[in-house]
RNA sequence: GCCGACGUAGCUCAGGGGUAGAGUGCUUCCUUGGUAAGGAAGAGGUCGUGGGUUCAAUUCCCAUCGUUGGCUCCA
């Protein structure tokens, strides 16, 4: 007999041997019934697996992470056999779960595969699924393998077993199709209720873009057909707040052909919207000890040759600008560190006035490739709310934890709460990619790793991630559609210092060398918005609304009064407009709610008579009138106490 | 940059080898209306751009620009 130690700490005793299946029908037939999986001490297994001796089971349905992850592998394999039953001689690459589903990559040949072929697979895949074909593990031994493939005419899996070890190697099987396979898998494929392909993309075998390209099929599938349609209506709403359509119906930002692709224009709303952000920031930074400093948008190419950025990015760069007689050559900055230094090395520097924070929002450009523009997460010319401290060497995790004060501060200010750090460390496989030596960068990844430890983030640590001068802190959130984005960025630097021969004059009177750590907590101010867009829907907070109010007089009669509230309610520095056009007040109400204008102030012939408004809140209703004095004090209240907080 | 899809009125989109259509917005007129769309008339498009096929191209083909879903990249 083994014992089983379940996640709730009880303990069971069964005959060795014993299936995860086994155990979930001793506990109850329904688990039986859902039960996907299991996770046997620390790894996934078959329910099918014999146990053979003591362990820790956890039994995974489709209400754990790792039981879905399961359950859309299956359904790749599921793809997979049913692309096999309708392209005869299809070849395929791998087949993850991914997060919202799982996709597989595969070579058709000469064949196409569009949009009107989905429907088709998906119904070849419920098919198969109904048969209720078990996925059958085996261990096959290399050789096997590779004949197994080598008949098929598979190249891809050969490539992939070339790579694993002897002894490793399983297959499994379902129906008719077998495949390269780690595991582990679903009892059978009747689970499987409902699918649904959602796209096609090409992607490079393995990754690499010097490699033939495959069509990479995306799909989900859900043990219900009500959970599918309940994805799909998320999928709905998500592409509702999506910041592109905001942007435009909520006139933020435009782009045009003519000015040029990944170029945004701010419209009037959004700059207001910007301009909000800006000054909170600068408020909060004034605050924390920064100055604020100015530089051009241009500089020479002697300065990027100095940081190191002309050998890196010189030639996948803006190509430079060049002075028509002294032929000398300027790059757009795409980043403002250069010229903080510079600014930094204006004087000599005690250490009594260490940390210096030069803060300036400095817009840059960078020539970002055009398959990855996208909105305004991605674009060619944007401004950072960025700043470069300069602190002594001990003063670095002190600083570093400041910062992420800061950027807290910001978050909490904005509603963020979704998001995680990640900690980008050099990648310790192919350190050619990085300037500067190993002691200096495992300093920095230290103070990182201890700020973030310290302010008890929740991080996730990535190798390879590291900027190529120095390992960062950044803050993910997702966008409205799940995709991941960076907004804040925290980089420790020892090396940039190094390259513009920074110093300042320690209390022993000899010359030392600062650290910098480059930080902005936006990231972007173009990222920022349009996550921020997504994130609350258009719906702004009220203090960065570009219309906070919008003044709806019932008719012409009462054009008069609403310019007289305007005008009072403008000396607040309360920001709206007053719709005069000739429509009824109920067509009036609805524009202003689509627009999202947070206040509708309605006036007719009781408030002019009163000195008053009639307040309706966007998406809740009436609120009941008050005199114009009760809504400055009411709409300053409501605005404090969130930036109070 | 690579692969796929898309590009028709300001916006959202339908159409299709014989030089175009809806809704909405815009302009004018009627209406002066109390909490999510009042009525009528009118103006708006060399169908992204450049080639080719054809008696004829917005429609078919090629190229190009842009957008988009991914891949690769991201100081």
């Amino acid at each position: 007999m083994i014992d089983i130690t379940l996640p709730d700490g009880s303990v069971r005793q069964y005959e060795q041997g014993v299936t995860s299946f086994e155990v979930a029908q001793s506990i109850s037939e329904g688990l039986a019934r859902n039960v996907l999986a299991a996770k046997v001490n620390d790894t996934v297994w078959d329910l099918s697996r014999p146990i053979n001796e003591n362990a820790r089971v956890q039994l995974l349905t489709w209400n754990d992470d790792l039981g879905k992850n399961a359950f859309w592998h299956s359904s790749a394999h599921l793809l997979a056999e049913a692309l096999e039953e309708l392209y005869p001689g299809v070849k395929f690459g791998i087949g993850p779960p991914v997060e919202n589903g799982f996709y597989y990559d595969v070579d058709l040949g000469e064949r196409t595969f569009s949009q009107e072929d989905f429907a088709k697979v998906e119904q070849k895949m419920l098919e198969l699924a109904r048969n209720k074909n078990e996925f059958k593990r085996r261990e096959v031994s290399k050789a096997e393998a590779i004949e197994y493939f080598t008949q098929k005419g598979d190249e891809y899996k050969l490539d992939l077993i070339k790579d694993l070890a002897d002894g490793t190697i399983s297959f499994y099987e379902q129906g008719k199709f077998v495949d390269l396979c780690r595991g582990p898998h679903i009892p059978n494929t009747s689970h499987i209720k409902a699918a649904k392909i959602m796209n096609v993309a090409g992607a490079y075998w393995r990754g690499d873009e010097k490699n033939k390209q495959l069509t990479r099929i995306y799909g989900v599938t859900f043990p219900k057909q009500k959970e599918l349609t309940e994805h799909l209506q998320r999928l709905e709403e998500a592409k509702k707040r999506d910041h592109r359509k905001l942007g435009k119906e909520l006139e933020l930002f435009a782009f045009s052909e003519k000015v040029g692709m990944g170029l945004p224009l701010w419209l009037p709303k959004g700059t207001l919207l910007r301009e909000r952000l800006e000054q909170f920031m600068r408020k909060a930074q004034m605050r924390a000890g920064y100055q604020p400093v100015v530089t051009p948008h241009i500089g020479s190419k002697e300065l990027y040759v100095t940081s190191g950025h002309y050998e890196k990015y010189g030639a996948d760069s803006f190509q430079p600008i060049k002075t028509p007689n002294e032929g000398e050559e300027f790059f757009l900055k795409p980043m403002n560190c250069p010229h903080h230094c510079e600014i930094y090395k204006t004087r000599p520097r005690s250490y009594k006035e260490l940390p210096v924070r030069l803060a300036e929002f400095g817009t840059v450009y960078r020539y970002e490739q055009s398959g990855e523009l996208h909105g305004l997460t991605r674009v060619r010319g944007f401004t950072q709310d960025d700043a470069h401290i300069f602190c002594r060497p001990d003063q670095v995790k002190e600083e570093f934890i400041k910062v992420i004060d800061l950027v807290l501060y910001v978050f909490q200010a904005l509603g963020f709460e979704d998001y995680t750090a990640q900690i980008s460390l050099r990648d310790p496989e192919n350190k050619k990619k990085y300037i500067g030596g190993d002691e200096a960068w495992e300093k920095a990844e230290t103070a990182i790793i201890e700020a973030a430890e310290e302010k008890g983030l929740r991080t996730v640590t990535e190798l390879g991630e590291a900027a190529f001068y120095g390992p960062k802190l950044d803050f993910m959130v997702k966008d409205a559609l799940g995709r991941k984005w960076q907004l804040g960025t925290i980089q420790v630097d020892y090396q940039l210092p190094e390259r513009f021969q920074l110093e300042y004059i320690g209390a022993d009177n000899q010359r030392h060398r600062p650290v910098m750590i480059h930080r902005a907590p936006f990231g972007s101010l173009e990222r920022f918005v349009a996550v921020l867009i997504e994130h609350c829907g258009g719906n702004f907070p009220l203090w960065l609304s570009p219309d906070q109010f919008a003044i709806l007089p019932i008719s012409e009669k009462y054009q008069d009064f609403a310019q007289e509230v305007y005008e009072r309610l403008q000396q607040h520095d309360i920001r709206g407009f007053v719709d005069n056009r000739d429509e009824k007040i109920g067509r009036k109400i609805r524009d202003a709610e689509v627009q999202k204008v947070p206040y509708m102030l309605i006036v007719g012939e009781k408030e002019q008579e009163n000195g008053a408004v009639s307040v309706r809140k966007h998406g809740e209703g009436d609120l009941g009138a008050m005199s114009v004095e009760e809504y400055i004090s009411f709409f300053q209240g409501k605005v404090a106490e969130v930036l109070n907080k």
